[in-house]
DNA sequence: AACTTAAATGAGAATCATTTGCATCTGGGC
DNA sequence: GCCCAGATGCAAATGATTCTCATTTAAGTT
């Protein structure tokens, strides 16, 4: 959650990186893109490149700093992984993203995964239909 | 999976829509994406579009003839749908896709929606890990 | 079987998110 | 301050998917 954070990861505590740090520990509750993240930085009179915050979230995602999501077919958001594991509920119509966990669905998960013979390394659980607002 | 399906969605019987349908039900065990798609076409000598094949794999999605995924960000595979709903195993590093369903997380998923208040239309299960072969 | 027309298709241009090549810049160790 | 591997900016390249538009075709109608 700070330069500290690159350093242990073996990353140079560069401006760049220090900012889009500094937005999505900003932006914890939410579920940014790229395209977010740079955007935000413009408003602050950040001169970061699109690519860099390309190269910067996959390198941060390398290194277990964010995970990466592919909600939508089109385009990857971002969160810091420093919360504790969570599944996401997302709303077709508005984008909104609710997060839970669930003890039942992670024991079976475990469950089906060495049944098998597969190592889980992971696991992505989306469920999506309308929200409250949107129905 | 055949004609009829495509009449009872209101497309017209066309060759590339037969076509693309045999070939979906002549790998139900596999998820193909467009390009696995238009590329079984050419060793067919069918000629048929690559922009056909993505127009018809999306119409074939929004009648309910195919599922569409996003297991990696980069490119959407389908597969027919005919099939009872299921979720993925998914191996990261040969991409090997199993399948399976559990009762339990089904139901706990619509507890969990019901709770969100989230009218649930779909959702997606995806365990990535290392299969038996890859470990 | 020919006529009619809305829907479907092919070919290629256009999009859009993401990646890359390369010249220049900079963090951090000495 | 010096040095250089790693980092960045910029623009061009990519790759999947979509769109435009001229041409073709399925299927209902004489
Ligand atoms: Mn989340
Ligand atoms: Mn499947
Ligand atoms: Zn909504
Ligand atoms: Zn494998």
């Amino acid at each position: 959650m700070n330069d500290e954070s690159l350093r242990e990861a073996g990353l140079k505590v560069t401006i760049p990186r220090v900012k889009i740090l500094e937005i999505l520990t900003a932006n914890k509750q939410r579920h940014m893109s790229a395209e977010d993240v740079y955007k935000t930085l413009l408003t602050q009179r950040e001169e970061v490149s699109l690519a860099t915050v390309y190269r910067v979230l996959t390198q941060f995602e390398s290194v277990g700093i964010v995970m990466r999501h592919n909600f939508e077919g089109d385009h990857a958001v971002f969160e810091l992984k420093e919360n504790e594991h969570h599944d996401h509920l997302v709303c077709v119509r508005c984008g909104k993203v609710e997060e839970f966990v669930d003890e039942t669905i992670e024991k079976r998960q475990q469950q089906i995964a060495k049944q098998a013979n597969f190592k889980m390394t992971d696991h992505a659980l989306n469920i999506y239909g309308l929200c409250g607002t949107c129905q």
